[in-house]
DNA sequence: TGTACATCAGTGAACGCGCGTTCACTGATGTAC
DNA sequence: TGTACATCAGTGAACGCGCGTTCACTGATGTAC
C-alpha cells in the first residue's frame, strides 16, 4: 500500500511536469487570453505542489501561463487571493472525494468511517502542497469565512457517520468527541506521511489494516 | 484547559517580544562578541516562532543580534545550517520534556502514555514555529542523519512504554503499531491545535480527558 | 451590413525592497619569546 | 613585564537576484445605431 501511494505521487509529479511544460511553451495566437483566470489558478496549484505553498511566486505563475506579471491583477486583488482560490478549490475537491468514497457503502457501517479516513489521507499524499496550504496557511487572521465553513461541513459529515454507526440520527457530544479523535488521527497520519516519517519500522502494517484497526476502536461494527 | 494553553502562548509571545527588544537595543562594548553563535541561534529561534520557519531571514537575525549581515558566515555554512541547529535543539528539548514528564509515573502504567501525549502537544502549542520546522521542513532531501535519529529515539520511547503497559520488555510489532497510531493521533491534534482548528463545537472536552480516552482505547490500565 | 465607439484584458517597463552571500578589511585577543 | 606577531571574529560595502505591485498604454472584442 505504501509503495502504491509513492507510485501515485511520482506519476503525479510527472504529470505536473508535462502539463507545466506544455503551459510554458504554448504561445497564444489571440491577444486576449480567453481563460486566463482559470489558467492562473491552475498554474498556482501546480506551483504550490512543486515548490510548496511558501515558495509560490506570482511571477512564476505568470511565466507558466505565458502572460505578463501585471496580468493577474486584472483577476485577483493580490497574491493572497490567488492562493486562497487554490485552497478553496482544494477543500471542495476533498469534500467531493469524501462523499464519493462513502457512497458505495451501506449507511451506518464502519466501512464508511474507514472510507472517509482512506480518502482523507489519499488526498494529502496526492496533493501535499494544497493540503498544507489548506491547513497550515492561516491566511491573515483567518478572515475567510467560506474556507472555515467548508472545513466545518467536512467535520459534520464525519460526526454524522459516527452517529449513524451508533444507530443515532442526531449528533451527540460523544459523536463529536469521537469524530474529533478520528480526525486528529488521520490528520496526523497525513502529515507524517507527506513529511516522510513513515518508515517500515515505524509502521509495520499497511494503511488499510491500520485504518480498520483504529475505526474498530471507536465505532461498533453494525448499526 | 484550552484557555490555559492559549494563555501560555500569549505569555510566551510577550516574553519573546521583551527578549527580542532587549537583544535589539543591546550595544556591545567589546569588538568581539563572545557568544555570537549562541545568540544567533536564539535570534533564529525567536524569529521562527514569530514569523514562521519560511519567513525567517538571516538579515533579520543579524539585526536582532546587533551584528553585520556577514557575521553569521563565520559560524554557519549558510542559512539552512542555522535553521537546522534550531530544529535539532528543538528535538532535544522535546525529548527532554517527554522524559521528564513520564518520570513521576510508575513503570508500565497508562499514565505514562498519557504524559507523553500531553507533553508532545504542549511542546507544539508552546513552540509552534519550531515544531513546524522540525517536521514540515524537510531540509534538502532529509540529508541530516542526526535529526532523523533524534526523531527515531523519541518514537522508540513510546514503543517501549506501550510494550511495558502490556507487561513486555521487548517491543513487538503490535507495540510498534499501537505506538504509531498514538503518535499519529497526538501529531494530528498538535497540528489542528496550532492551526486554530480547535473550536468548542469541534471538541467538547478538555485535552486531558481526551488523551485519557484515547490512551484507554489502545493500552490496558495496569501492567 | 457597415461604422463609431466604449470596454477592458493583457502589455511592458519601471519602482523600491529585502534577501543571501562575497570580499578585502580591521582591530581585539592570545601566545611566544 | 614588554614587545612582535599570528589568528580570526566581526565590519561595511557591494553584488546580483527575484519579488509584488503600479502605471500609462494598446489593441481586440462586442454593441448600438
Amino acid at each position: 500500500m505504501l509503495e502504491l501511494l509513492t507510485l501515485t505521487i511520482v506519476t503525479c509529479h510527472e504529470m505536473n511536469w508535462i502539463m507545466t511544460n506544455s503551459a510554458e511553451t504554448k504561445k497564444r495566437d489571440t491577444y486576449h487570453h480567453g481563460d486566463l483566470k482559470a489558467q492562473l489558478i491552475e498554474a498556482t496549484r501546480l506551483l504550490v505542489e512543486e515548490k510548496g505553498p511558501d515558495n509560490f511566486s506570482v511571477s512564476e505563475a505568470c511565466r507558466r501561463a505565458g502572460v505578463s506579471t501585471a496580468a493577474p491583477y486584472k483577476h485577483f486583488k493580490d497574491k493572497t487571493e490567488m492562493l486562497r482560490e487554490v485552497a478553496a478549490a482544494g477543500m471542495v475537491r476533498q469534500s467531493q472525494q469524501m462523499l464519493a468514497e462513502i457512497a458505495p457503502h451501506a449507511d451506518g457501517t464502519r466501512a464508511r468511517i474507514v472510507a472517509l479516513g482512506r480518502v482523507y489521507i489519499r488526498f494529502a499524499t496526492t496533493e501535499p502542497g494544497v493540503f498544507r496550504l489548506m491547513f497550515t496557511w492561516s491566511g491573515e487572521t483567518e478572515d475567510d469565512e467560506s474556507l472555515h465553513a467548508l472545513g466545518d461541513s467536512k467535520l459534520a459529515v464525519v460526526q454524522m457517520e459516527v452517529a449513524k454507526c451508533h444507530g443515532r440520527n442526531e449528533i451527540t457530544d460523544v459523536d463529536r468527541q469521537k469524530a474529533f479523535m478520528l480526525w486528529s488521527f488521520v490528520h496526523g497520519l497525513s502529515f507524517l506521511s507527506i513529511d516522510g516519517k513513515l518508515a517500515d519500522d515505524n509502521m509495520p502494517t499497511d494503511l488499510e489494516t491500520l485504518l480498520d484497526d483504529v475505526a474498530a476502536r471507536f465505532v461498533p461494527e453494525a448499526s
